[in-house]
DNA sequence: TCAAAAGTGTTACGAATACACCCATGC
DNA sequence: GCATGGGTGTATTCGTAACACTTTTGA
């Protein structure tokens, strides 16, 4: 609009936010790390930090996601934008624009602090208290998000790794839903679903240790749900 | 995370840009302007301007939307984000990094230019040709987004004056979605779901000249619709 | 009387639910 | 054997689809 000074409108530093979640021992966890500076410091935040020129949101959040705790060349990451989050005074000491992600795993990966991170470490969802700026409620958007899109589309692969058993991608919805779900249904339901899961022919897998092993799945190469698998409609939630 | 050095990055600059979508005569049309600078003087461009030192994203969604097509105080108009766009070179002159929305309008109120655009108008969606900057991609982000939030939530009501018709709310899933419903099974789902609609006591209203007078409705307290309405699996999409 | 739009009824099919039941493995 | 987790079968219930039919208006 103003044509071509770069200066001429207040300077807005943009950042990244991540809310990286997996699964671990049938828990939801949530990446943190502790911040070692000023705002905050001390304090447990989401891993995030500044957009550099030449990139993109989605290729700085990657890099941050390294740098911060150690995960690089993740596979399987499953990366999505959450939404933006503007408002003025969320950053004490400058305005900044956060573009906030929500980012999915299969496995738990050990991290490690690094660059403007004191630490990094998984932390059960929920039990987190407090954390800095406005990232709870970046954190429950996301946890919300990915609870609703577990109904319309495959994204619960995204937490099981490359092979998986039925049962293992039943206790995905379960524990982001919160809720218990019939096996025989959830079977039926996901394998009436074309493009949902394939099955991995002649293989199987001891899954508790104990019991009958289950056969494999891949993720197929659908990615929404027609029809959806909706979540139990608990009483108190809204219709 | 240099601290407190407002310049110590280099300055990005933020701004919003808004799909306006109503429908005008059964059709879906999208609210464009004609630029009146560089770069792409003369194309049309969704309206959007440069986030202000103290708003909000939405803050400045409204603002621009007043100055640009003179669409203020607006009863009714719904406002979402939708993404971000961040890739570097999206627009020629400097780092621009975009917040967009998608608005969604029940009637369709005059618009004038303003401000950076040489003027405004209604344009039925999909015969804009190319738009300026990555602008087709955001205006058929909102059009996806807009049709996939009809099946599971309350949104169509945005597109309606505050009471209608069922014919009114059908039309408009028939419209966006463009494909047709069978009415008795419309009216049906809808009236089913407690919270989408609840009548305008002892009202009528005659819709195309002819015909019996139909019901009125408001729209109701629910905000998401389970089960959901879903569209007709068309062939061709992936489930 | 006709066309157009709203509204009601009915039947058939399919999906989701809530179970009971069988299978394979480790201990 | 028995506990544990995987897998199958089935009856019932509910939502949806398809379509016929009635009602109320303007022309």
């Amino acid at each position: 609009m103003d044509g071509y000074d770069k200066y001429a409108h207040e300077p807005f530093a943009v950042t990244v936010d991540l809310a990286v979640l997996t699964l671990r021992d049938g828990a939801l966890h949530v990446l943190l790390v502790e911040r070692g500076q000023e705002p905050y410091a001390g304090h447990r935040a989401l891993p995030g930090g500044f957009l550099q020129p030449d990139e993109s949101a989605e290729t700085a959040a990657r890099r941050e996601l390294a740098e911060e705790t150690g995960l690089s060349d993740v596979s399987g990451l499953h990366l999505e934008q959450l939404r933006t989050y503007s408002e003025p005074g969320r950053d004490p000491r400058m305005r900044v624009v956060s573009v906030a992600f929500a980012a999915l795993l299969p496995h738990a990966p050990e991290v490690h602090g690094g660059g403007d991170a004191a630490r990094a470490d998984w932390v059960p969802y929920g039990t987190a208290g407090p954390l800095a700026f406005d990232h709870d409620r970046i954190l429950t958007d996301a946890h919300d998000r990915v609870g609703a899109k577990l109904e319309y589309t495959c994204l619960a692969t995204a937490f099981c790794p490359p092979e998986f058993t039925l049962g293992e991608l039943q206790r995905v919805y379960e524990t982001v839903w919160g809720t218990e779900l019939d096996r025989p249904n959830f079977r039926r339901k996901v394998l009436a679903t074309p493009g949902f899961v394939e099955p991995v022919p002649g293989t199987a897998r001891l899954t508790g240790g104990r019991g009958k092993p289950a056969a494999l799945y891949r993720a197929g190469t659908a990615t929404t749900l027609h029809p959806p698998l909706l979540r139990p409609p608990r009483e108190g939630r809204p219709t």
